[in-house]
DNA sequence: TTATATTCCTAGTAAATTAGTAGGAATTGC
DNA sequence: GCAATTCCTACTAATTTACTAGGAATATAA
């Protein structure tokens, strides 16, 4: 139960975008500035993008900014983007007698409401002025 | 991000020591009634044990109780003890100028402390009743 | 129009972690 | 002495994570 150095990564690069809202940053130039390679960020900045957390613009001069101001922009969004296993465990042994997820079902979905809930209430304004 | 099956297995294992406290019950018994392989479950419980979760006596007749009532055992013990990753993210690129740990630190420190605080609330005996 | 800088797409590989298997020694109760 | 058990350790398989790599598509500017 960790996060992954992806969506480490991501919050990186999201955090300088908020730290520099308005300007479009290259893939090349947040690699530099976060110390993560570009292919790598290159990769994870695209996830973002699916999920709307940032836009790029091709070509000379393109770049990234993000898709909304950053006090708009929750920790936990960035995060739930980049991080695959921010899920309940479903019912592994589906009526068989056993013991099966079910018992422990509640807890954990209770678990992972609190972390959201945790990570919703942070935005990358906050996140970028280290004001936690 | 996910909770290991090994925890989930071991939190099996001791939700049915809970049910049955006072009785000592075997890994094989376990084994069977938990729907784990015997010989994985001897290692999760041996972990347990280590960690003093668990009390286990040897030879025939053998098995494992808890170690504490159930309601003394919160299972945030039982998962810490499992649960390899529970950890705060240290500082990646010490004082090299990139972005590192310490920006997040802050963030991901009190999201463990609010997994643990909220792990911690609940023992073995509600969730052996499910009465989380 | 050509050179250049960028995103975008996809396939592959390496490293690390998790999950599980296996065999047998040590211990205990009958 | 035998049977049932924990205990210990080494190994392997499967899965996930982390990265590498190449090049197509797109846009800007000289």
């Amino acid at each position: 139960m960790k996060i992954s150095s992806k969506a480490r990564y991501g919050l990186y690069a999201v955090t300088e975008l908020a730290r520099n809202h308005g300007k479009s940053i290259s893939a090349v130039e947040l690699a530099e500035r976060t110390g993560v390679t570009e292919k790598y960020l290159e990769q994870i900045l695209s996830i973002l993008k699916k999920n709307n957390i940032v836009t790029a613009t091709r070509g000379a001069a393109g770049g990234y900014t993000l898709s909304d101001s950053p006090e708009n922009i929750s920790v936990g969004a960035v995060i739930r983007s980049l991080e695959n296993n921010l899920e309940i465990v479903g019912c592994i042994n589906g009526g068989c007698g056993k013991m099966c997820g079910c018992t422990q079902r509640s807890l954990w979905e209770k678990l992972y409401d609190y972390i959201n809930d945790y990570l919703d209430k942070i935005n990358l304004r906050q996140l970028a002025e280290e004001n936690i």
